[in-house]
RNA sequence: GGGGGUGUAGCUCAGCUUGGUUAGAGCGCAGGACUGUCAAUCCUGAGGUCGCGGGUUCGAGUCCCGUCACUCCCGCCA
């Protein structure tokens, strides 16, 4: 603890424990109750709230205290005491004692502010808080998610160094890499015409610290993407980055597994490791997603062969076209569901994708409810629907039926209001295939990036099966959010050089673009692999905050601007010169 | 790039469906009263570009068109 200032001896926390004692206090004026005589503040500082009780009889400090503001900044000088019986406070913590005040220093005065800090019950909208961030932050909520935050990290660094990892840090000015998101640029002076990137992950740099030798690196990093936002995306955000030498996939999780519960201490939280793990195969098939929130239990749900039984045309030609009929059974979803509820969820699967969609509801008699009820005797039993559940049933070749499902899945736990079955389910999506074919651009894309490896038994297979190679690639999901991957790299040239020509990278363009990579993999370099985690995404969840935004101290809108410092703005003439930039759009107007 | 939602007092919202007197409420703010409150209470008061622009109409917060901002989702995010 940082010892006494002129301003404060105690923080406002502190206070029960210096009883009878005289204590100077510092901090903002949370609430004001004046009676006239008697005159009561909740002062408050990072630790908590005080209540400062000023007497009459203390002529300067009370009338001092009668011209106090909410949230002007104060120092008092006051007696810690008791609180008679009838007037204890029992709902905070220092609600046993009070500061009777002698003398009042006031160290900065405040207007009246944009929103209330002290009555959270309003949910200002966000737009406002942004635009003063530093009000908002001296609510608890904001307080809150950046303190764990910050126990979160100190947790995660301990950990990591704990299992021998070093802490390095990799350059922000960079070379663009053209693959993968929108790169930030940023044109240099020196070199006019030439633009550095910022860092969508430190992916290269950690790779070359394993050719150097580093053997075990971490870094709590920030990277940018100039994508679209999202709750959970924001253009620039902070990863826990990790690489290791000489591992297998099973000692990335356990690294990972550690830090992973150690965080999670942090919020009071205690999770189980090892982790489950699912392939990514079963994860598709069993959940539609490589993403599933396992806290619920509920299954896709395979209909096909009976489906080929019935009268039902749309059905038996999907399945004798080689299609697949999958179905998704909603635990409670039936009660209360109307025609229209079910005309909102076919247009909802065909906005998804799907050609339509099948809902069927199984009645508190037994019997089925749906607009095709006569085709699907028997569907419940088969199913394990019970009454009052909502069937989903959609029809279309595997991939789309189980992406759709896979969406509504992930939807209908808060619109039906499933139980939680578990209040956290972390799992490893294990055995990711290592390219996808892209279809626009008729090619195979890696799935996670260029330099994973593919599965050493799948080598062989690459370019005669290549859609059935599978590869060392990983991603951590938690509660149906992915916070994390990573990968078993490449770390052999010739091998590097195949999978480039597989996903239509020509030597001369692997040479312009990585080759600095490329040669390093050429003197000396360790098998390596390792894992990224998104700290926003783990902070968020434990925090139980829906966004981001929530646990990021300054974040940007949906349109990637910064309210509070009207970020990004445009420059002067004269800087652009310097750099040897020019605009193709016209000035832009100021905003007035 | 596409779709949905929102925009009214400093803040949170009602009013819009069905156009019609002076646009309301709670909180906050200002002034006053009050010596044990802890969302203090009571009295009084100020405070509005109904996001912006255009249109329809005798008349628009309300209807129409456009636009901007915020937000959620799809695309995108190797």
């Amino acid at each position: 603890m940082i010892g006494s200032s002129r301003y404060r001896s105690h923080v406002c926390a502190d206070t029960p424990e210096a009883e009878g004692q005289q204590v100077r206090l510092a901090g903002w004026v949370h609430r004001r109750r004046d009676h006239g005589g008697i005159v009561f503040i909740d002062l408050r500082d990072r630790s908590g709230v005080v209540q400062l009780v000023f007497h009459p009889e203390q002529a300067e400090a009370h009338a001092a205290a009668g011209r106090l503001s909410p949230e002007d900044v104060l120092s008092v000088i006051g007696t810690v005491v008791p609180r008679d019986a009838q007037t204890v406070n029992d709902r905070i913590p220092t609600g046993r004692v009070e500061i009777s005040v002698e003398a009042v220093e006031m160290l900065s005065e405040a207007d009246p502010l944009p929103f209330q800090v002290e009555d959270e019950s309003i949910e200002v909208s966000e737009e406002v808080r942004l635009t003063y961030r530093y009000i908002d932050l001296r609510r608890s909520r904001g307080l809150r998610a950046l303190e764990l935050r910050s126990r979160i990290t100190s947790a995660i660094r301990r950990s990591l160094e704990g299992n021998g990892f070093l802490d390095v840090e990799t350059p922000m000015l960079t070379r663009s890499t053209p693959e993968g998101a929108r790169d930030f640029l940023v044109p240099s002076r020196l070199h006019q015409g030439y633009w550095y990137a910022l860092p969508q992950s430190p992916q290269l740099f950690k790779q070359l610290l394993m050719v150097g030798g580093i053997e075990r690196y971490y870094q709590i990093a920030r990277c940018f993407r100039d994508e679209d936002l999202r709750a959970d995306r924001q253009p620039e955000f902070t990863q826990v980055d990790l690489e290791a030498s000489f591992v297998e996939p099973d000692q990335v999780y356990g690294v990972v597994e550690d830090f992973i519960v150690a965080a999670c201490a942090e919020a009071g939280q205690s999770l189980a490791a090892p982790f489950a793990r699912l392939g990514w195969e079963e994860a598709m098939r069993r959940f539609g997603s490589d993403r599933p929130d396992l806290r619920y239990s509920f299954e896709i749900q395979d209909w096909s062969q009976q489906a080929l039984g019935t009268d039902f045309a749309v059905f038996k030609k999907t399945v004798e076209g080689g299609g697949v009929i999958r179905a998704l059974v909603v635990p409670g979803g039936g009660r209360q569901f109307s025609r229209k509820d079910g005309d909102d969820l076919v247009a909802e699967a065909q906005g998804l994708g799907a050609k339509g969609l099948v809902w069927v509801v199984v009645s508190d008699d037994g019997s089925l409810r749906s607009p095709v009820a006569k085709f699907l005797e028997g569907l419940d039993s088969d199913l394990g629907a019970s009454p009052g559940d909502l069937i989903a049933m959609v029809a279309d070749d595997e991939v789309t039926a189980s992406s759709v499902l896979g969406a509504l899945r992930a939807r209908f736990p808060k619109r039906y209001g499933l139980e939680l079955e578990s209040p956290w389910a972390a799992v490893w999506i294990t055995d990711f295939p290592l390219v996808e074919w892209n279809v626009e651009e008729a090619r195979w894309d890696p799935s996670h990036h260029p330099f994973t490896a593919p599965k050493s038994e799948h080598v062989e297979i690459l370019e005669s099966d290549t859609a059935a190679v599978r590869a060392d690639a990983y991603d951590l999901v938690m509660n149906g959010v992915e916070v994390g991957g990573g990968s078993i790299r490449i770390h052999d040239t010739a091998l590097q050089q195949r999978v480039f020509e597989l996903i239509g990278v020509g030597a001369q363009e692997a040479e312009e673009k990585f080759g600095f990579l490329l040669q390093a993999l050429k003197l000396g370099a360790p098998p390596h692999g390792g894992f990224a985690l998104g700290l926003d995404r783990l902070v968020m969840l434990l925090a139980g905050e829906q966004s981001i935004r929530e646990v990021i101290p300054f974040p940007k809108t949906a349109s990637g601007a910064d309210p509070l410092t009207g970020a990004p703005a445009p420059v002067g003439a004269a800087q652009l010169e310097e750099l040897a930039v020019e605009s193709l759009v016209p000035d832009p107007v100021p905003e007035g």
